[in-house]
DNA sequence: AAGGCTCATAGATCTCATCTATATTGAAGG
DNA sequence: CCTTCAATATAGATGAGATCTATGAGCCTT
């Protein structure tokens, strides 16, 4: 559970004596930084001392005579000066009339992205403004990636072959894809299924997932289970997917989490293997060099909010 | 004495409560918070009330029911991690070898400068960097821009007549140009002194007092004081002008602070007028272009740290 | 209505930053 | 060599205030 101490310190931190050590750096002197703080040198001493514990550096040579800031000392003095100044703003940033956010945010989103988490974040963020507007457009991942870098929308939601430059990314959730037989499939009703009896089976394909797309790691899947050498039907959406596997066109891959509920409800039945699946990541990108809206600002920072707070472990969907 | 409001806030603020405030965000809800924080749910309300009384703000509206970030909150968010995320990289940070300080610094300065607190800056600059090495160039102020413009030296001291683009500045200091005269002149031994007696009179001027120069107040003055029409001596470097002025070549200006121990050794008399003295800026100038050594970096910190220190108005050099 | 969430409030408790007082250190000076 | 001075460190007492427990109130679900 406990996190390697790099992790921990800025919660064990005290963030006060960040502001104590900069009076310090600049009145060069613990007493005189006391008189200028209004407290007495013990004081600062004390402070002092417990920063470097904190740190774990010595960052003052202090005796009656000297005084002298080591280098660990002059880095945490930039730093500590910069991180000020930003509390310095923060009257005027927060002077921002508190009008009702208006605003229309564009997404650009591909079929496949299904998740409770988005789905929960996107109610709250909704409710808590009620006045912006939404207009999903619904494309393949490529398209979605190609949207963004020519700003043609607010942000995109997609998987992704190679992480772009130019483009920033955050990973919304993770998912893992099995393979899975419809009811009248032979194998649905088999007692056991061995890896042997996928051979040469027909199966249906997400075009991404063609060599160099993001979903390649599915038709290595494919071919480690030594499945027909071509697809029988092929869609870019999850929904034509699943369909195709239910009429039994052939085996497919679903994202686990997604297929989940029709594996419950006897639509559909997981194949081998069920280890060792291919894990994606589905992205939230945005286009630095975009001049975001009040909302679209609103939007990113609430969605970084959201996602610091989940682990990530937390946002990849296996079964449990 | 006291400063207005929005001055104080980075004082009065616990900077604690940035981070808690963070968490309350990111968890949704002030229990979640209180349970990752490992404390209990009364503290983190007070706490959060504590913030929005020093912001003056509401940063959240919550009720049992709604949980909701305002504009200001939201704000206030993006900052706090901002924040977050510098103290979380201080540990490696500070992580630099503690070997001593090394390098070189050039430094292009203008023949004016005569300043006991950067001398003393100096001074504790080098003896806490005792393998530091120092070149000081001296030019005249325009050349001195250049220089840095160019790169070709660690920083510039110089006055400035506009500040320019592209480099950094810093007020090292403040002077007044007064206007004095030598021991050999006849106004020296005058009674009294009235602004009509320097009808006329020859002066010895600064290169720079020319139009559109740094020094054009003081050009200004003389005009004011109806000195005669074109001077009888020139020079960049203050030196000189003090030795003309002493030889009795003219009237000449001269930083007050500068003339003070001439004057009070009997060399020089100051003339009128008293008041409403033409004021200098001296800048410290960088190229922000510029890949700072270490020792570069090192100096130009501990600089900043002494500035902060000291109130411009008591770098402002004026007759006590 | 009852139970279960949420957050706010009140008062008790106890931690810990701050204080005063004193010791230590090293330099400067008689 | 022994003060004096000016700085920092240490020790122990004190008190403000952050934290706790306990309770109340609002809102939703059953």
């Amino acid at each position: 559970m406990s996190l390697p101490q790099q992790q921990r310190f800025p919660w064990n931190l005290d963030w006060n004596l960040l502001r104590t050590f900069m009076v310090v750096v600049e009145q060069r002197g613990i007493s005189k930084a006391a008189d200028f703080l209004g407290l007495k040198q013990p004081t600062v001493s004390a402070a002092l001392k417990r920063l470097e514990l904190s740190t774990g550096k010595q960052l003052i040579i202090r005796k009656p005579n000297e005084f002298t800031i080591t280098r660990p000392g002059q880095a945490l003095y930039t730093e500590c000066a910069k991180i000020f100044g930003s509390i310095s703003q923060l009257p005027s940033l927060l002077d921002v009339d508190k009008a009702e956010l208006r605003g229309h945010l564009s997404i650009a989103i591909t079929s496949s992205v299904i998740s409770e988490h988005f789905d929960d974040f996107l109610n709250r963020f909704s409710q808590a403004h009620p006045h912006v507007t939404y207009s999903f457009s619904v494309n393949e991942s490529e398209d979605v990636a190609t949207m963004i870098s020519q700003n043609r929308a607010s942000f995109g939601i997609c998987l992704l072959s190679k992480v772009p430059q130019n483009l920033n990314t955050m990973v919304l959730y993770r998912e893992y894809f099995g393979l899975y037989c419809g009811t009248r499939h032979p194998l649905f009703h088999a007692k056991t299924i061995t890896p042997d009896d996928l051979r040469g089976e027909p199966f249906v394909a997400f075009q991404t997932e063609a060599e160099g797309g993001p979903l390649e790691a599915i038709s290595h899947l494919r071919a480690r289970m030594g499945l027909a050498n071509t697809w029988r039907g092929v869609s870019s959406s999850l929904n034509e997917i699943r369909r195709m596997i239910m009429a039994n066109i052939g085996i497919g891959a679903l994202p686990i989490h997604v297929a989940k509920q029709d594996v419950a409800a006897g639509h559909i039945r997981q194949l081998p293997p069920y280890a060792d699946l291919p894990m994606v990541n589905i992205y939230l990108i945005t286009n630095p060099a975009r001049r975001k809206s009040d909302a679209e600002a609103a939007f990113l920072t609430a969605c970084e909010a959201a996602l610091s707070a989940i682990d990530i472990e937390d946002r990849t969907y296996a079964l449990e």
